[in-house]
DNA sequence: TTTTACTTTAAAATCATTCCAAACTACTTG
DNA sequence: CAAGTAGTTTGGAATGATTTTAAAGTAAAA
């Protein structure tokens, strides 16, 4: 598909249609909103991003979009597995754009959360489950702090 | 003001000078509010409670306290290191009685949180932080389903 | 005791997020 | 292409956990 190969943060060539696709494979109908965030979103780079951020990048794109629609989007997004939600505050939620199997630093000073690559933490030993029960996923959450 | 003759079933004998004692060593005036809460919570036992459900325990056993000393008290508590937060929804925060160093399952389905042993959890490897930074601690949740 | 600093209180304020009903729009069917 | 209908967006109101406030109360110091 549609491969960044740069880490540059410039805008990506994306073209509507593929992400139109992607929302469709998703169950969700590519409206000009959708399509607006999904721009911004999927383009392959990977960012940690709050409702509150998001909907002021929209705004200083010149989009306007209510408040409501962004927060359902990333619901809808996150439940499509486009993003994935990290819970660090209980103030508010962060999305991240990389999806892959990943662990997170956070940085409770600066409240900064960054990528762990999955390989960069070995879990060589987890407990077996509760009865009737099975393990769905393992989060790993590093907090550091200047040191 | 010396009154020992408890009226609700308690698991240890707690007496109010150890517990006061506790409080102080933690930079804490014992006040009546705060001896009661550690009353119920500074036990012993191992239990994960939010503000509401402490909240409802005290007026359960007959003593009235404003919401916000709740909450105000449970916050001196964690930073006190006498309870540890835990962060597991964005809705509302969850607090642990046992601040010794465990993991956690997380069943998302029955909104459930269950202590695992820290042993139970071998950590092989981890990065190291990023520069200027350095490790203060590592949150395992493992996420479990009914399956 | 008197003073001073810290605490509690109840209510109001916050603030992220969800909910709502009405207006709108993408897709489908005729 | 024309309606129909099902899914979406909107803006504002509602929610709900938590924090803040100013006043009243209480513990420790002097």
């Amino acid at each position: 598909m549609n491969k960044n190969h740069s880490k540059c943060p410039m805008a990506a060539p994306l073209d509507e249609t593929a992400l139109a696709k992607t929302l469709r494979a998703a169950g969700l109908r590519p409206t000009r909103q959708r399509l607006a965030i999904a721009a911004l979103l999927l383009d392959g780079r990977h960012r940690h991003l709050s409702a509150e951020s998001l909907s002021a990048e929209i705004r200083a794109s010149g989009v306007q979009m209510a408040d409501g629609t962004v927060y359902n989007t990333l619901n809808q997004f996150t439940d499509a597995g486009l993003l994935r939600r990290v819970t660090i505050h209980n103030e508010h939620s962060l999305f991240d754009t990389n999806v892959d199997h990943h662990h997170h630093f956070y940085d409770g000073e600066a409240d900064q959360l960054f990528d762990v690559p999955a390989d960069q933490v070995v879990l060589a030993h987890l407990p077996t489950a509760p009865d009737g029960h099975e393990i769905q996923s393992v989060d790993v959450v590093i907090h550091i702090k200047s040191g």
